[in-house]
Order: C-alpha cells, then sequence, then structure tokens
RNA sequence: GCGGGUGUAGCUCAGUUGGUUAGAGCGCCAGAUUGUGAUUCUGGAUGUCGUGGGUUCAAGUCCCAUCACUCGCCCCA
C-alpha cells in the first residue's frame, strides 16, 4: 500500500458533504424535472475516441487531461472529463434519434488530470443537462432558465453573473477565425506566450486573455458582429430577447469563448466572485456540430454542466436529517423488548436507533450526540405497567405513556 | 505543465536566536450522578511534528528532495 493518502485530487465524501451533494442533486433534478427533463445515466468511461473525435484533439482537456488506458483487452478507454459527448453517444447506440426532441438531465463523477485548486479536483462531480433535437433559439432559453431556475432552488443566483455570447454558426466562425488570425499573425511579437499558443490552438481564446497586453491588442481587434450572418444574427436576437421574456437577467459579454470544438451560437456561463480563480459555476451552450463529428447524422444541442462542488460551497444551508427516536432499554430484560419496539416504529416509518450497549446514562448520550428528538426509555419497571418513558431531549420533559399509545404520542414529535 | 505559500493531537492553531519530558482551545474518555443526555465541576488519554535524507554535540525549528494541501497562471465545472 502506498500510503493512506487518496490520490491526489481526490476527496471522500463523508456524510456531512455528502448531504451537501445530495442536496444540490435533488434540488437541481427536482427542478429539471418540472421542465421535463428525466435523469440518465452513461458510464464513466467510454472509447478514447468518443471524447477525441468531439473535444478536438488541440483542446487542453484531450491534449493534458484525459485520464486514458488501455485495458485488459487492449481497448482504449478514458474516464470522462465530461458528459456531452457519452449522452450523444448514448442517443445514438440507442437508437433515440427516432424520438426527438430529448431532455435529459444527469449526475454523476467527472476526471481529469489538473493541478488541484480550490474548486478544482480530478475526480469532481458534474450536474448537467442536454436537450438533444431542437435547432431553434427556444432551445437556449429553455436550457439556459433552467439553469437559472436551479441557481435560484439553490438560492445562489443572486450572487452569480450570467454572461451570454454567441459563437455564430459555422460560416459566421469560420469567417472571424480567418480575420481574427491575419490580425494576431501580423501582431504577432506584441502578443503574449500563451497568446502565441492559443493562435496556434484555438485563436478565439485570446479574446478572453486576461494579459494586459492583450487586452489593448484585443481592444483594436475586428469584432465578431460584423462577421455574423444574418440567420447568426437573428438566432442570437432571438434567444436574448427570449430570455427577456422569461425574465432572466444576463450581460452579453463579447470575448466569452468556449474551448471545446463543438460549441456554436449559444455559448453562456453563470460566475461567480465568491470561489476565488474558479468563477464558473455552471456553463454551457450549443453544440449542433457534435453528433456529427462521432459519425452521425447531424442533429442539434444545446446543454449544460454545472460543478456540484462549487455550488455545494456557495448552498449556505442544507436541510439536517430527521431527528430520530432513540430506545433505551434499561436492563438486560428489556433488551428483547427494545429491539422488537425499534423495528415496529421503524416500520411505522419513523427513523428510530437502538444503541449497542451501554447503562442508561451511556445511552442517553448516545441519543443526543445523533441528534435524537426523544428517547424512549424501557425499563423494568415500566415494561411491568405495559409502558414506556418518553423523554422530550431538547426540554428534559419526560412522562410515562402506555405501549399502545406511543406511537401517537412521537407522531407529536414529528 | 509553470510560479508562490503551507504541512505540529480527531479539528483549529501556538511553539522564542536550533537546547532536556512538544503545548492550548474544542472534541474524546472517565468520575461527581450504579434509572437520566445536553449544561456545570474534577480528572485523563492522545502526536511516525507530512515523508525520506542531510547539517549539528543537539532539529518541530536550518538545508535538500519528495508527497499532499493551498493561492495564482494555463484551462475549465
Amino acid at each position: 500500500m502506498k500510503s493512506l493518502q487518496p490520490v491526489r485530487g481526490t476527496h471522500d465524501l463523508l456524510p456531512d458533504a455528502f448531504r451537501r451533494h445530495r442536496h444540490v442533486v435533488d434540488r437541481a433534478k427536482a427542478v429539471a424535472e418540472s421542465y421535463g427533463y428525466q435523469q440518465m445515466a452513461t458510464p464513466i468511461f467510454e472509447f478514447t475516441e468518443v471524447f477525441k473525435r468531439t473535444l478536438g484533439d488541440t483542446s487542453d482537456v484531450v491534449s493534458k487531461e484525459m485520464y486514458s488506458f488501455a485495458d485488459r483487452g487492449g481497448e482504449e478507454v478514458t474516464l470522462r472529463p465530461e458528459n456531452t459527448a457519452g449522452v450523444c453517444r448514448a442517443v445514438m447506440s440507442n437508437g433515440l434519434r427516432q424520438s426527438l426532441p430529448a431532455k435529459f438531465f444527469y449526475d454523476g463523477p467527472m476526471f481529469r488530470y489538473e493541478r488541484p485548486q480550490k474548486g478544482r479536483q480530478r475526480q469532481f462531480h458534474q450536474i448537467g443537462v442536454e436537450l438533444i433535437g431542437v435547432e431553434g433559439p427556444l432551445g437556449d432559453v429553455e436550457v439556459i432558465a433552467l439553469g437559472a431556475h436551479i441557481l435560484d432552488g439553490l438560492g445562489i443566483l443572486s450572487r452569480t453573473k450570467l454572461e451570454l455570447n454567441t459563437l455564430g454558426d459555422q460560416e459566421s466562425r469560420a469567417a472571424y477565425r480567418a480575420v481574427l488570425v491575419d490580425y494576431f499573425t501580423a501582431r504577432r511579437s506584441e502578443l503574449s506566450e500563451d497568446s502565441r499558443n492559443r493562435l496556434e490552438r484555438n485563436p478565439l481564446r485570446i479574446l478572453d486573455s486576461k494579459d494586459e497586453g492583450d487586452r489593448r491588442l484585443v481592444a483594436g481587434a475586428p469584432s465578431f458582429q460584423e462577421y455574423l450572418t444574418p440567420a447568426a444574427r437573428a438566432f442570437f436576437a432571438a434567444v436574448t430577447s427570449g430570455l427577456e421574456a422569461v425574465g432572466v437577467g444576463f450581460e452579453v459579454n463579447p470575448r466569452l469563448v468556449r474551448g471545446l470544438d463543438y460549441y456554436c451560437h449559444s455559448a453562456f456561463e453563470f460566475t461567480t466572485t465568491e470561489l476565488g480563480a474558479q468563477g464558473t459555476v455552471l456553463a454551457g451552450g450549443r453544440y449542433d456540430g457534435l453528433i456529427e463529428m462521432m459519425g452521425g447524422p447531424s442533429t442539434p444541442g444545446v446543454g449544460w454542466a454545472a460543478g456540484i462542488e462549487r455550488l455545494a460551497m456557495m448552498v449556505a444551508d442544507v436541510p439536517s436529517p430527521a431527528r430520530p427516536v432513540a430506545i433505551v432499554p434499561v436492563g438486560a430484560e428489556a433488551e428483547l423488548h427494545a429491539l422488537r419496539l425499534t423495528q415496529e416504529l421503524r416500520r411505522s416509518g419513523f427513523p428510530a436507533d437502538l444503541g449497542y450497549s451501554g447503562n442508561l446514562g451511556r445511552r442517553l448520550k448516545r441519543a443526543d450526540r445523533i441528534g435524537a428528538r426523544v428517547a424512549v426509555i424501557l425499563g423494568e419497571d415500566e415494561l411491568a405497567r405495559g409502558a414506556a418513558m418518553v423523554r422530550d431531549l431538547d426540554t428534559g420533559d419526560q412522562s410515562e405513556v402506555a405501549l399502545e399509545a406511543l406511537q401517537d404520542r412521537l407522531a407529536q414529535f414529528r
């Protein structure tokens, strides 16, 4: 055994943390279902090709962040770095193109070999939605509104900002990209080292550079607006007016770009200033070309993913678990009665806890520690009378209750 | 992948220019109270000082390496 530490960038989710995660997922799922999105799951690993083809060879995810390996049969597989590709693959594998549009919600672990930071781990968890088969801007509006609704349900919408941009259609993007490459190539020597790399790999990324010098150059760069085709312009206008119609606030950020190749038209990010360098909390866009890149027929799609860890860090209060009834036998005689009673209560829907050992004091102490609301004390005296002592652990009040009336009495504490 | 910071008890942290048995608070355990927790009082236990090397008469303290965390960059959820 190498050590007792978990692998770098992975973490145990102990009950308190797990409850936060569960809360995020449960609330998100409930809202998503109210929009008609149904939960589904794909395998956490796929053939490496699935991600390579769709994310683009030059993306950071593919070039340096994938957990890839050959399995015992020699198949090249990869732990999923994101789930959109997997969902699209599943649509094809299962012949779901027959019944489009399809609306999916998912949650689960993702894997990226990155240097860990706050809000960034090698195994992290995402929730996400995918709307497949809708080519109009109404799809974009619905998906973004759903994201906002979920953040609102978690009580954090007001602490985020929705940034929105259009990446246009293929035609617009190709035209703009060419102009942009010309512009920056002419000023190559003035670019930062990072941006010189971007010029090769993903020139649009230069627009989003944090480097001072780059920013000055970007200010003078040609604007995407001028290269949008009328169709792409109309699409974006429909998205923005749709969002206005449903009351989702946003800010157009012309420099917002996506790293992954398959995006087009809408790109959006809900960001926060509360999480340090990892400000993006929920992000996505339209990916009309993705399924085609995988070898399927052209099929439109829009979706987003959100980091559960990041959301969980922002969520203030999470509901506490139900407070159990503690069953406390006094003396060996009472143990079997207590065991029986505990099971009865559980079957009747009362969360109930029977300590494993100890005297009355010790058991009450444990009852207190696990957050029990009431203790049912079963002593020989009480049992002889067919009764039990019911103690309110918040107030310390206690009174004897006949066993037949016990459940009615306990119901008062719920 | 690049640059900075940190690592001492279960948790949060103190530990002087290197000097003998490494401390506090919280938590934990026990007793006060053999049928009453939470409150109070009294007592107790706890540590490969992240790991491995080195310097030194002597290292928690200085040096090197390594691992992990953390902040920023890249990129992203």
